[in-house]
DNA sequence: TAGGCCATCTGGTCCT
DNA sequence: AGGACCAGATGGCCTA
């Protein structure tokens, strides 16, 4: 009967090779003669030390019988970590299902864009990051609002287009960049810059292109938030 | 065809 | 000891 042959991936050289490794495991049944107390760091390999020439004989013979079982144990503990080594991958492959099921996640909460370009893993993260922050932006200007007059509220200074967000810097340019013709690109801008767009830096370097899709969203959680605080 | 992205394997390290 | 996590390597697929 032929062995069976598993659907995995294949991690080795050739699917033989798999095929050698499985065949193996099969035969591991095959080898229960080989206790664990006769691998060859067995003490029960300590001889005794005046051998008579018919032990002599008999302790070639038993050398001899180590030393094939000594390379079948070899095999099997070759097997052994084969197949612990395919249990590590199949779990490793598991894992990072699970990682990129909560990116899917991630993605399904995030706005999307018109093109519906599936933002890769690093924009993925970095945009939620950049959202997370306009959101949290809006939320303390919507704050700032209950205490101050209504004048400006919605984009602070460094939010307006064409206003620098500190001297010498180039705010402007952000803003000239996010036109809708270049939507793929402003995308990948969005979730280009990996650091905190919390610092002035930031806006000069594309940063805060990611917040000029939400300006609307901006102005609904800022309604949200100052009916809300109305209540409080 | 080069480059980017991705899935997978793999060995090492850390943790329980 | 075994599992989780990580980073490097590798190969496939896709696109400009």
């Amino acid at each position: 009967m032929p062995s069976k042959v598993v659907d995995v991936y294949c991690p080795f050289e050739s699917s033989s090779d798999l095929l050698f490794s499985l065949r193996e495991e099969e035969e591991e049944e095959d080898c229960d003669s080989l206790p664990p107390s006769s691998s060859p760091s067995s003490p029960s390999s300590i001889t005794s030390p005046v051998p008579t020439p018919q032990k002599a004989e008999e302790e070639k013979e038993k050398r001899r019988r180590r030393g094939r079982s000594r390379v079948k144990n070899e095999g099997v503990l070759h097997t052994i970590k084969r197949t612990r080594r395919i249990k590590a991958n199949d779990r490793e492959r598991n894992r990072m299902h699970n990682l990129n099921s909560a990116l899917d996640e991630l993605r399904s909460i995030l706005p999307s864009f018109p093109d519906d370009t599936k933002l890769t893993k690093i924009e993925t993260l970095r945009f939620a990051h950049n959202y997370i922050w306009a959101l949290s932006e809006t939320l303390r200007l919507a704050d700032q609002s209950l205490e101050k007059p209504q004048k400006d509220l919605l984009l602070p200074g460094y939010l307006r287009p064409g206003t620098p967000p500190s001297p010498g810097s180039d705010a402007g340019s952000w803003m000239s960049t996010a036109s809708p013709a270049s939507s793929s690109s402003s995308l990948s801008m969005c979730a280009s810059n990996p650091s905190s767009p919390a610092t002035s830096e930031d806006f000069c370097y594309g940063q805060t292109e990611s917040l000029f899709p939400f300006r609307s969203l901006q102005e609904e959680v800022i309604q949200d938030a100052s009916c809300f605080a109305q209540y409080q």
